[in-house]
RNA sequence: GGGUAGGUACCGAAGUGGCCAAACGGGGCGGACUGUAAAUCCGCUGGCUUACGCCUUCAGUGGUUCGAAUCCACUCCUGCCCA
């Protein structure tokens, strides 16, 4: 990969970009022959990477592939503002502390992406803090009002009267900030980053430095298909989530959505034939990647067993213990639940689920909410289409 | 700072003294049908309770009243217009 002429390297980064501003500059810089500083910026507002968050690594990956010097910078002064791109409120704040510690899952998990020896991480905060308040003044000056409202999300929000934070206003001026602290040559990011990695530019220029080029990678929707994935909208699928459930989530999305998911994440279209097939190489691959191929073989072969076959009594599930718990049937789901899933249900909520003929004890419906069924070990209690526990020794 | 309109459950939005745990829509959840797909149909959607019922909730605090999401006072927050 290192041969690569800058024409071709040019080709092979153009793969899977959604807009590059400019194709020519990138061209160009690739051509100076020397290592370019690539950037990308996450605001560690939640502890997880997920899978639309990878796109950007994986491009970045790509980069360092062919030589070039990666710097994720950890946002964790602007995560405590918020990027206000693609927002139709205003973000909660976070404190220091609870960014900080996002920050550092965030780095493992990037480097499950990254090769850590050649990634350069660094801290926004290590001179935003310092920063002067007649050097924000100054910085401020190169941005209008006029051109923040140009922005879809900022101006549906003043047409609508939603409130927009004079705070919010600043956040592309400090992120463009960063990339002149850098001396980014390239920054990637997601498509509604465009206006923030313009500012950048623009800073640089004001600066003297070369502008970077903005590198926009599509924004993979989330498991509902429509809006982009995030954890505030719990449409996303974590790299660091347990195989079964990463499996699961992929299992769920449409067929459509697959096919993005394939486009953006594998690089390539679905394989031919059933779309069910098609998806399970996805999740196949995909665990492969996050956790091991040992672990994919696992959980298509349990997911085989469970969902495809339909025999739950050979499946792996999580084991029940009812040492302490009250043997009527809303106690124990709630229980498999909780010790299971550590996922809470409230009494009224079970209640329902049995009174829908969710449950199912070795098969047999229950309906009654007074029921008392006899466990014994190993029996199999269904609690909803997804979720099911072992009796353990009680 | 002045005027004015608002703050209702996950979101949007009704309700303006008892019939309000609060219409309706979205979302979510469960079921049927499936391929943990889509579409469709049915049900559920504050907590505790088998149930009668009880408890907590309509920005916050304190009042009026037999009774308040609804009335009054003050406080906080937001939009719009004016300065």
């Amino acid at each position: 990969m290192k041969s690569l002429s800058p024409e071709q390297a040019f080709a092979e980064l153009r793969k899977g970009a959604a807009q590059i501003v400019s194709e020519e500059e990138l061209l160009q810089k690739l051509r100076l022959g020397r290592p370019l500083i690539v950037k990308l910026g996450v605001d560690p507002t939640a502890p997880d990477i997920h899978l639309g968050f990878t796109v950007g690594l994986q491009k970045l990956r790509q980069f360092q592939d062919m030589g070039h010097r990666a710097v994720l910078i950890i946002g964790d002064f602007t995560a405590m503002i918020g990027d206000p791109s693609g927002r139709s409120v205003t973000r909660p704040q976070l404190t220091h502390d609870q960014v900080m510690r996002n920050a550092k899952s965030f780095q493992e998990q990037a480097h499950k992406i990254l090769d850590p020896q050649k990634t350069r991480t660094v801290f926004n905060g290590e001179w935003l803090e310092m920063i002067s308040f007649e050097e924000v003044i100054r910085l401020a000056s190169r941005v209008t009002v006029q051109q923040m409202l140009h922005r879809e999300d900022f101006r549906n929000r003043f047409e609508k009267g939603v409130s927009v934070g004079v705070h919010e206003i600043l956040y592309p001026i400090i992120q463009g900030y960063d990339s002149v602290k850098i001396m980014a040559d390239v920054e990637i990011g997601g498509t509604d980053q465009l206006f923030n990695i313009l500012v950048g530019r623009d800073l640089q220029r004001e600066q003297g430095q070369p502008q970077q080029v903005g590198f926009l990678t599509p924004l993979l929707e989330g498991l509902d298909g429509v809006q982009k994935m995030s954890k505030s909208l719990n449409n996303y699928v974590g790299v660091s989530e347990a195989p079964s459930e990463m499996f699961g989530k992929i299992m769920s999305i449409s067929d459509k959505l697959m096919e993005r998911y394939y486009l953006l994440l594998l690089g390539k279209a679905p394989p031919p034939g059933h779309p069910m097939e098609a998806k399970k190489q996805l999740g196949f691959d995909l665990v492969e990647r996050y956790h091991s191929r040992e672990e994919a073989r696992k959980v298509l072969e349990q997911f085989n067993t469970r969902f495809s076959e339909k025999n739950l009594a050979a499946a792996d599930l999580p084991a029940l213990l009812l040492r302490g718990v009250e043997r009527d049937i809303v106690s124990v789901v709630q229980a498999a639940y909780a010790q299971g899933f550590s996922a809470a249900r409230s009494r009224g909520d079970v209640r329902r689920l049995v009174e829908q003929g969710s449950i199912q004890w070795n098969g047999e419906k229950i309906t009654d909410v007074k029921a008392a069924p006899k466990f014994k070990e190993d029996d199999v209690l269904r609690l909803d289409k997804t979720h099911a526990v072992r009796i353990g020794c009680a």
